[in-house]
Order: structure tokens, then C-alpha cells, then sequence
RNA sequence: GGGAGCAUAGCUCAGCUGGUUCAGAGCAUCUGCCUUACAAGCAGAGGGUCCGCGGUUCGAACCCGUGUGCUCCCA
């Protein structure tokens, strides 16, 4: 027989039926006759390695997985990550940065060339990382979101959508990140509020003829206007105030002069401006704010563009060309100090807004973009939610933000100056006219199609942008399975819709409100229930440190997930993470959760070495004898088993895996296996054992989605088997014996009560007690009079209806108990006890007293809960009345 | 500025449809145990004005209003 070690050893049994469940195939899925139940993961990028969020992430999606694996689903779980552009990009710069080549020396396939390395390096660990996990993915179906068919597919939507109208290319005022060099979404944009200031600024007015004007209320010079911006006053083509502020009416057909470079601009009218903001006069800069760019349009202002891509000043600035914006801004302020146009300073509550990759402020600019028009595809899937075909998880915590987000939708700004990614399929001939097309050949036909014969030979370039990331990942459900550069095939047909999405709630526009736009609009001709991309929509929480800040890089929080893997083990881990996650809550991570794990994983391998040594004690011939034990736990094991199938229904899964551990501790090892256990030398019938090994296999068959790997191991280690536990079917949830379960309390009680009352009477566990007890209802001691005994070292045992009263005395229930024993009691600790015991019955028999008196509740309530209510203060007074009399034997 | 959510034991949180499943769990704390599965353990115990105020109701941690404090989303 094996030898057992002290503890249980993760590292090892880890490893080993990681590679024997790959070995077998296990979690391979192929299309059969058995309900699908399907997952996709939602990629994580491959700039980096997992963190706590992923992980909370992956396993609650390994969870799922499992459970409907051992439910008799063919379950199916796709892995894969996706090219995360803009970040992998500025990732990928910076490496060659350190190796010392600039990309700009690059030609556009050399640096595909090393992104590709990085993301193999990258990519890699992340899937290393998966694996460690534990996580049950179907490895033959990994998918990347660059992959070639992906690639097509992509291609494939975007001339589709192209050709619907619903993609168009034109100037827009978009969000632009200097650091990276592209546009960016406006989801891409994190807003932070900080503390600015405002300049105020003296411009110069004059007539059309060019004298100076003064204020003929004031007699003051010029006109002030305040900005956060002074940097911009050289893109300034208009100040504006309101028609009806009197302090400006003067300046009808005036010009105003931007300082330092005496440009002469017009004073425009219109109520837009508020006059109490400020001094009432706005300087409109229409290439670098979203406002004035509106007002420029309306008033048809000139643009004029004083910044580069990279967030330096231009040409067109005159003056500080080439310097970047902040320290342009601290020159300018210092010029125009020194020459006497600032006013005043003013201290500034104001938010900025800062790219979500690269952390550098955004600059709104005008830029020819590609957009996608949200309205059409924003509508359908807002109903699908709000009709129910698809549930968001916890609740609806999130559905008025999914909702609002759909109804206020601005068109997706899709393209990235970026050259990792999707390069969009659009080609230009020297004139500028655009042809989108899936590939150039196809290009070149339509080319001549539209402009033709004659410029058939025409050079056609290639739009030298890429696509957002999540212009590819929201076809993530459809193309994991070909759906769009396969439709129609075996692997689509079975297994979409998935069935639920696990994620965080951060991305719930990015990617899940897309991908449910995405999937309606490819499945157009499925019913609604067939064309949602999922069902249900599982929110995970942010994952936060101990003292509740986020994790990120910056503080330096987040653990390394293999690091931990190896101090507690994976299922130490998983079972970490979701013991202290409740649904759709941020979670305070802690390691003395993963403790819990470890040592809970202790208990088990403890638990197994038990049982394993009553192997060897097994009587066969010993009769059956008490089954009180095995009939408790078996009720028992059924009611949690109903109560674990709700809270999975509910996807409360923290909550179920609470009630499995309590199951296994408390029911389990402190209840059942002590209340079975033999004596000293004693033999063990073959009846208790075996139920103790079908018992303990199927609380690891419970256990086993949250720790997969220690239930494998100790079920294979209890007994030889020939199928694994991952694959092993659930038996279904049979009734429970209500019976039984209520004189378990009444054990549980009983036991506790005489324990508690040996440690306040210093009576040693060793030491014998005889136990009297007196009760009106001796029989509902019958089926637990004998684990009783041996539970307290009662030997001998009277239960009657009137009892020898012995030197200590208690009241459990409505019974009184009299222990007789050898030692000296401790008389004030029982008469403190029982005194306290009566306070408090008193009290509840009061309060219920009174309930009952109040003809209006007898009245209204329902008569069940009346008729409970005078039970509890029968109860109650028959409690009171065993007390007393305990107390009155007492002096 | 608009919207959503949260406040229960020292900490993290459960508490469903208002009524013994109503004040609960885990961790932490205290006491006693080297009891042959487990000291990473066992057996016990203590600990709360359910954020304040008002209302609805026979009855409120739970429903409504309001104040305070915190978090998140959006502009």
C-alpha cells in the first residue's frame, strides 16, 4: 500500500494530471450528440503575463466549464489571445529601441517580423500560465486574433459593412494620442480629474481698419479671455462671446490680435459662450478643441493646425516649432508675462483626458479616419438585452450602463496609425479615389469596374493603416469556430450561440456590447435566441490589493500568479481567489485567502489518510449495524448537493463553493467521519466504509471544478478507478430525509452542549461521565443515543421521563441533561450559564408574547406564521420551566 | 453636471419574497488541548445601536423618503 505524505505536495500531483488529462484528450471537443456547452475566453493580450484579474477570470470560466463537462454537456472551451495593436506596438518599439533600431528604419514587414517574435514569446507564457491553472481549454483550438483566416474574416466584415454604408471614411475631430501616433476610440480615452489652471490673456482689439479700440464702459484695453491652453492661442482663428453680453457689444466687425504673433482674428457671436464663465470671451482654437471645432464649422472659421503627429508644435504655430505642447505652453506663458498680455492666474478643477495604452495626454484632432456607424447596430443590441435574450450577471447591476451606453453611442473610430494589426482594404489611385475591396486583386477589378478600362493600369496604393483591436475581437464567438470566413460549418452550427461569457466589467463596451452587435448582425436570418453571440454574461469584479487599490505595474501590487502557484498550488489558488469573490464585487486580495486553500487542501489529504487506514480494518463480516451516521450524511450530502445546484443556477459561485467547503469540513470531517471512526483496534463494517468512500467521492466530485487537481488525486488515490474525475458524470441530487437531518441537529446540539459544559467543569476528555436525561419524548433519543455516548464519553445512559439528577445540569432544547461525574463542578459557571440561558428565553418569550397580544397582527399576519409564533412561545415557556427547575436544583 | 451602486462583528462579506434559517459565515481575537487523519489541527467562547434621522406596516437589517460617507460609470 502507498505511503502517504505528512501534507499534501501540490507541485508534483499538479504536474502529473495535467499532463495525463492533455494526454487523454480530455478537453478536446468535437461536435457530437450532446448539448454543447461552450466558452470562449476573452483574450488576453499578449503584451504581458496574466495578473490577478485573469486569473479570478480564468477560473471562474474553468468553474463553469467543468461543472457542465461532469453535467453531461460537451463542453467546449476556446483559448486564445488577441494582438492588443496599440499597445503591443508601443511594446514592440520599445524593444527595438533597446536593441537600438528605430522603426521609422523599418520597412513594414521587418517590423511585423518582430512583433510576430513577441508575440510568440508573450503569447506563450500567457498559454503556460493557462495551463498551470488547471484550466480544462481544448488546446487544438487555440486562436489568435492575427491568425489567417481571423485576418480574412476581418477583412471580410469590414468590406461587408463597407458596402451597407455603414462604414465611411471622412475628417472628424478624433482623440489622438501623440505618444503612439494614431487616433484612438473614444473608449480608449481614461478621463482623470486634476487640478489646472487658467490663464487669463489680454488680446488686442482694433477696427477693420486697424486702430485700437477701448472699452467705452471701462475705458479698458482689449479684450481678456481665459484658457487652459495658452500653447493654442496661435491656433486661435475667432474670440467669441455672446450677442446679448453688453460688455462686448462694441465689438461688432472688430479684430481681435493673438498676442506674440499678431495675427489679426475676427470677434464672433454666438450664445454658445456663457457669459459668467470666465471673463465671457472665448478664444475658438478649431483644430484642437472639440467645441470651438463645432463653432469654427458653424461660423466657417479657418483651421489652422499648430501641432505634429507627435505632439509638437508645427509650422503653422510660427513660433516654438518643434517643441513639444507642455514645454511650448511653460515658454509661451513666460513670453507673454514678459510682454504684459497675462492678466491673472486662477487655480482650475478640470479633467483631462489620457490614452489607456500609452498614458499620455490625449489631443483632440482633426483627422481623415475611418468610422463605423453605431446607430443601426446599437439597436438591436440593446433589445436583445433589454427583451432578456441575453441575462447580465450579477443582477442587473450593469444593465443601466450597458443601456445608456447603446442609446448615446457615437460612430467607432476604427482606424490606428499603426502597422500592427489588420491593414484595411482600401486602395487609392494617385487621385485619391478609394476602392474597398477584400484583397488587391479583387481591388484592382473593382477599380476598373468603377473608374474604367482606361485606368486599369493605374498604381492603387494601400491604406496604410490597421484596424482597432476590437474590430477584430468583437467576431471573437463567430470566428474562434470560422463563422465568418466559414459560415455555415459544423463547428458554428454547434457550437454558437456560447453559452455564457465570463469577463470584467471594464470591457463590457469595448468588447461585450460589440460582440453582441456583431453577432446579431451576422445572424440575421437565425431567431434571436440562435443569433445572440451567448446567453449569459458573467461580470467578474476588479481584483484589488488588501488595503483596496487597484493592482497595477505602477504600485507594484500585483502578484506573480506562477510565483504563487508554486508557495500554495494551483487549487490553493483557485481556491484563494473565489472563496473572497463575491459576484460581480471587487475582491481584496489577500494571500491569508490562499492559505485557507492550502490548508483546506490539507484537511482533505488528512481526510483521505483516515479513511485509508480504516482499508485496512474492514470487517466484512461485522453487521451492518448503527446507521444513523451514514443515513444523516447521506441526507445531508443531498440537501447541499440541491443548495449547490441553485447558487450555479444563480452564478454564485463563491457562495457555493463556501457551502461545499462547510459541507466538507464541518459535515463531513468533523461530524461524520468522528462519528464512524472506530475505536482503538476496533474493525470497521464493509457497509460504513464503502458509503464513506462513495460519501468522500462525491464531495471531490463537488469540489472538483473549483480543485481539480487535489479531487483527482485523492479520488484516484481512495480506490482504484477507471475513469478520471474530470470526466466522471455528477449523480443526480436524490431527496433528503428531513428526519434525519433534524435529529443530526439535535446530535450536533447535544454534543456541542455536554463538550462545552466538560471544559467549564475541567472534566478532561478521558474522563468517563455518566449522562441522565429527561425528557418527554424519550424515543427521538433512539437513533442518536449511541454516537451520543461516544461522542461525550458517556458510557452509561438514561433517558427517561424523569431522570436522577446529577452534579451538573443543562438544558438542551427543552430537555434537561444531568451529568454525573466523578469530579468536583463548578457550580457558578453552570448557574451563570443557565442563568444567561434564561435571560434570554425570558426576553424571547416576551417579545413573542406581546406579538401575540396585538390583536392586529393576530388579525393580518398569515395564520401559518401566527400558528408559528404560538409554537415558539410554547417552546419557549417549556424552556424557561426547564431552566428553573435546573436552577432551583441548583441551590 | 448626469447615472448606478455600497454602508451589517476588529477585517472581508452573506442575509432571496418584510415574520426562528434573523441578527449569520470566514478570517482575526480569547480559553483549553502534543485526544494515533490533520497544531496548516482539535474542542469551546466572546464580539454587532444592521451608517444617522423620519415614514409605511400589526411587524423593518430588508420597503419609501432624507442626510452623511465611500466606490464606479458617463459628459
Amino acid at each position: 500500500m502507498e505511503e502517504f505524505s505528512k501534507n499534501y505536495e501540490p507541485a508534483s500531483v499538479e504536474e502529473k494530471w495535467n499532463r495525463h488529462w492533455k494526454e487523454k484528450k480530455y478537453f478536446k471537443s468535437v461536435p457530437d450528440s450532446r448539448r454543447p456547452f461552450t466558452v470562449v475566453i476573452p483574450p488576453p493580450n499578449v503584451t504581458g503575463v496574466l495578473h490577478m484579474g485573469h486569473t479570478l477570470n480564468e477560473t471562474v470560466q474553468d468553474i463553469l466549464v467543468r461543472r457542465a463537462r461532469m453535467k453531461g454537456f460537451n463542453a467546449c472551451w476556446v483559448p486564445g489571445s488577441d494582438h492588443a495593436s496599440i499597445a503591443t506596438e508601443a511594446k514592440v518599439v520599445g524593444m527595438l529601441k533597446e536593441r537600438g533600431i528605430d522603426k521609422n528604419s523599418l520597412s513594414r514587414p521587418e517590423f511585423l517580423k518582430y512583433a510576430y517574435e513577441w508575440k510568440e514569446k508573450y503569447g506563450g507564457i500567457i498559454y503556460s500560465q493557462v495551463e498551470k491553472l488547471g484550466c480544462s481549454v481544448d488546446w487544438d483550438r487555440v486562436t489568435f486574433t492575427m491568425d489567417d483566416d481571423y485576418y480574412k474574416a476581418v477583412m471580410k466584415v469590414f468590406v461587408d459593412l463597407h458596402g451597407k454604408g455603414l462604414i465611411y471614411r471622412g475628417a472628424r475631430m478624433i482623440n489622438w494620442d501623440p505618444s503612439a501616433q494614431t487616433a484612438l476610440s473614444d473608449e480608449e480615452v481614461e478621463y482623470k480629474d486634476l487640478q489646472g489652471k487658467l490663464y487669463y490673456i489680454r488680446y488686442s482689439i482694433t477696427d477693420e481698419a486697424g486702430k485700437e479700440i477701448l472699452n467705452p464702459l471701462t475705458g479698458e484695453k482689449g479684450i481678456v479671455i481665459a484658457t487652459q491652453r495658452p500653447e493654442t492661442i496661435m491656433g486661435d482663428t475667432a474670440v467669441c462671446v455672446n450677442p446679448n453680453d453688453e460688455r462686448y457689444s462694441h465689438l461688432k466687425n472688430a479684430k481681435a490680435i493673438v498676442p506674440l504673433i499678431n495675427r489679426s482674428i475676427p470677434i464672433i457671436f454666438d450664445e454658445y459662450v456663457d457669459p459668467a464663465f470666465g471673463t465671457g470671451a472665448l478664444k475658438v482654437t478649431p483644430a484642437h478643441d472639440i467645441n470651438d471645432y463645432n463653432l469654427g464649422l458653424k461660423h466657417n472659421l479657418e483651421v489652422v493646425d499648430t501641432l505634429n503627429a507627435d505632439g509638437t508644435l508645427s509650422e503653422a504655430a510660427q513660433i516654438y516649432v518643434g517643441e513639444d505642447r507642455f514645454a511650448a505652453r511653460k515658454k509661451i506663458i513666460a513670453g507673454l508675462t514678459e510682454k504684459g498680455f497675462i492678466v491673472k492666474e486662477e487655480e482650475y478643477a478640470t479633467r483631462l483626458g489620457y490614452s489607456q495604452r500609452t498614458g499620455v495626454v490625449v489631443e483632440p484632432r482633426i483627422s481623415t479616419q475611418w468610422f463605423l456607424k453605431m446607430k443601426p447596430l446599437a439597436e438591436p443590441a440593446l433589445k436583445a438585452v433589454l427583451d432578456g435574450e441575453i441575462t447580465i450577471h450579477p443582477g442587473d447591476k450593469f444593465l443601466a450602463t450597458y443601456k445608456y451606453w447603446l442609446e448615446n453611442v457615437k460612430d467607432w473610430c476604427i482606424s490606428r496609425q499603426l502597422w500592427w494589426g489588420q491593414q484595411i482594404p482600401a486602395w487609392y489611385d494617385d487621385k485619391g479615389n478609394v476602392v474597398v475591396a477584400e484583397n488587391e486583386e479583387a481591388a484592382k477589378k473593382l477599380y476598373a469596374a468603377q473608374y474604367g478600362e482606361n485606368n486599369s493600369n493605374a498604381v492603387l496604393t494601400q491604406d496604410e493603416d490597421v484596424l482597432d483591436t476590437w474590430f477584430s475581437s468583437w467576431l471573437w464567438p463567430m470566428e474562434v469556430f470560422k463563422g465568418i470566413s466559414s459560415p455555415g460549418n459544423s463547428d458554428i452550427a454547434y457550437y454558437y450561440p456560447t453559452s455564457v461569457l465570463v469577463t470584467g466589467q471594464d470591457i463590457i463596451f469595448f468588447w461585450v456590447a460589440r460582440m453582441i452587435m456583431a453577432g446579431l448582425e451576422y445572424n440575421k436570418e437565425k431567431p434571436i435566441e440562435k443569433a445572440i453571440p451567448f446567453k449569459d454574461v458573467y461580470f467578474t469584479g476588479m481584483v484589488r490589493d488588501k488595503q483596496g487599490r487597484k493592482m497595477s505595474k505602477q504600485l507594484g501590487n500585483s502578484p506573480d500568479l506562477l510565483k504563487l502557484i508554486d508557495a500554495y498550488g494551483a487549487d490553493a489558488v483557485r481556491f484563494g481567489i473565489m472563496i473572497s469573490s463575491p459576484a460581480g464585487n471587487d475582491l481584496l486580495f489577500d494571500n491569508a485567502s490562499l492559505d485557507q486553500g492550502k490548508f483546506f487542501n490539507n484537511k482533505l489529504w488528512n481526510a483521505l489518510k483516515l479513511v485509508k487506514m480504516w482499508e485496512k480494518k474492514i470487517d466484512a463480516s461485522l453487521p451492518v449495524g448503527d446507521q444513523f451516521a451514514t443515513q444523516w450524511f447521506e441526507s445531508r450530502l443531498n440537501e447541499v448537493k440541491a443548495e449547490v445546484e441553485k447558487l450555479f443556477s444563480e452564478f454564485r459561485l463563491s457562495e457555493a463553493l463556501k457551502t461545499i467547503y462547510s459541507l466538507i469540513w464541518d459535515d463531513f470531517c468533523s461530524w461524520y467521519l468522528e462519528w464512524v471512526k472506530p475505536g482503538f483496534d476496533q474493525p470497521i463494517s464493509a457497509d460504513v466504509y464503502n458509503k464513506t468512500v462513495a460519501y468522500f467521492t462525491e464531495l471531490l466530485q463537488l469540489l472538483h471544478p473549483y480543485m481539480p487537481f487535489i479531487t483527482e488525486e485523492i479520488y484516484h488515490s481512495l480506490e482504484e478507478r477507471k475513469e478520471d474525475m474530470c470526466v466522471k458524470q455528477l449523480t443526480p441530487v436524490a431527496d433528503s430525509n428531513s428526519v434525519y437531518l433534524g435529529e443530526g441537529e439535535l446530535l450536533k446540539q447535544a454534543i456541542t452542549a455536554l463538550r462545552d459544559a466538560r471544559v467549564k467543569n475541567r472534566i478532561k476528555p478521558k474522563d468517563e461521565i455518566s449522562l441522565h436525561i429527561e425528557t418527554g419524548n424519550p424515543d427521538k433519543y433512539n437513533n442518536i443515543r449511541s454516537i451520543l455516548g461516544k461522542q461525550v464519553n458517556a458510557p452509561v445512559m438514561h433517558i427517561a421521563d424523569t431522570a436522577e439528577k446529577g452534579n451538573i445540569s443543562l438544558v438542551i432544547g427543552k430537555d434537561k441533561f444531568y451529568v454525573h461525574s466523578a469530579l468536583p463542578a463548578d457550580h457558578a459557571a453552570q448557574k451563570e450559564q443557565l442563568e444567561k440561558d434564561l435571560a434570554y428565553q425570558k426576553g424571547f418569550f416576551t417579545s413573542i408574547a406581546k406579538k401575540l397580544s396585538n390583536e392586529r397582527f393576530v388579525q393580518n399576519a398569515k395564520s401559518e406564521v401566527v400558528e408559528l409564533e404560538r409554537k415558539k412561545l410554547a417552546d419557549a415557556e417549556a424552556k424557561i420551566k426547564a431552566i428553573e427547575e435546573s436552577l432551583a436544583r441548583l441551590d
